[in-house]
DNA sequence: TGCACAAGGACCGAGCATCGGACTATTTTG
DNA sequence: CAAAATAGTCCGATGCTCGGTCCTTGTGCA
């Protein structure tokens, strides 16, 4: 994380980092643009979010935050009307965190996006190296997702 | 940044950022087993500076933050003595944030963790694959980094 | 050469995000 | 069934974030 060479040769967290914050900017404006102005923390946790619904605490394991920083942030996406809670009928102590159809806006407008950056990549790089990059962080993710490992 | 496949195929920010996370906490723990507690926000920003000294205003731009807070990051990285503030020769205006032989302590810690991440990387990948995955990032940096593109 | 304007930063203060600790409701365990 | 573990919430203190404003130094232009 850190590393004497900034600019000229950054290390690998940074390498990795940049393009994520640019695609993230892309949708953070991209949301904007179309009125819907949640602050970072709550996008960041939004798209965590499974389908079927996530629990408060895989969210907030996957983010690396404490449960109740998450619990604040799903109050206000709750607010917002971007995701409603459920009680969990496998486990009546949790409650399963679930899209509405206001928060399907979010996904649908960001997805365009998504794809966009990803062709302008391919553009840069080639499809191959596209491909072999996706490649290659889905594979890492089996090394480096604290979600993925349950219990080490 | 928001797709309704969280953990089956997340989405190329998300693919991004999670070995991100992982090489940064690495980093952040290792630098607190040797009693360097310094907060993320405080690292994130010491990280893009410069061997050759910073300005604030590219610190801020580099990390998408306004200039008041990194200006009050830098003001603890100041007191913690990783960093220093001298004035520019190019422009008596300007600060130019450079690191002490105390911050230079972060680094090499840092380097070490950075290799050795990289290195079981390459255990699970394979090199050619990591290698790959370098100069790809490397190449993409050319059309996401703001601090690269500076009036794009 | 002088003056208006731009650019680099510092200061102040309001608002709110973060997160430890304690507490309640449910499930699991022996 | 009690005891312990687990999911989440509530409360409150700390302090981060960032807009607005001001000061200083550089730059452009007549």
């Amino acid at each position: 994380m850190d590393d004497a060479s900034a600019p000229a040769d950054p290390n690998l967290g940074l390498l990795l980092y940049i393009p994520y914050r640019y695609l993230e900017s892309g949708v953070m404006e991209a949301l904007r643009a179309h009125g819907h102005d949640l602050p970072l923390n709550q996008a960041r946790v939004f798209q965590r979010i499974s389908p079927e619904g996530s629990r408060l605490a895989e969210l907030a394991e996957a983010a690396q935050l404490p449960k109740q920083t998450v619990g604040s942030i799903i109050d206000q996406l709750e607010a917002a009307g971007y995701v409603q809670r459920s009680i969990d009928p496998q486990d009546a102590r949790a409650r399963l965190v679930s899209i509405t159809p206001r928060g399907q806006q979010l996904i649908e407008i960001s997805l365009p996006v998504l794809h966009d950056v990803e062709a302008a990549w391919r553009a840069h790089l080639g499809a191959r190296r596209t491909l072999q990059l996706k490649e290659a962080l889905t594979a890492l993710r089996e090394i480096t997702d604290p979600f993925l490992r349950p219990k080490a």
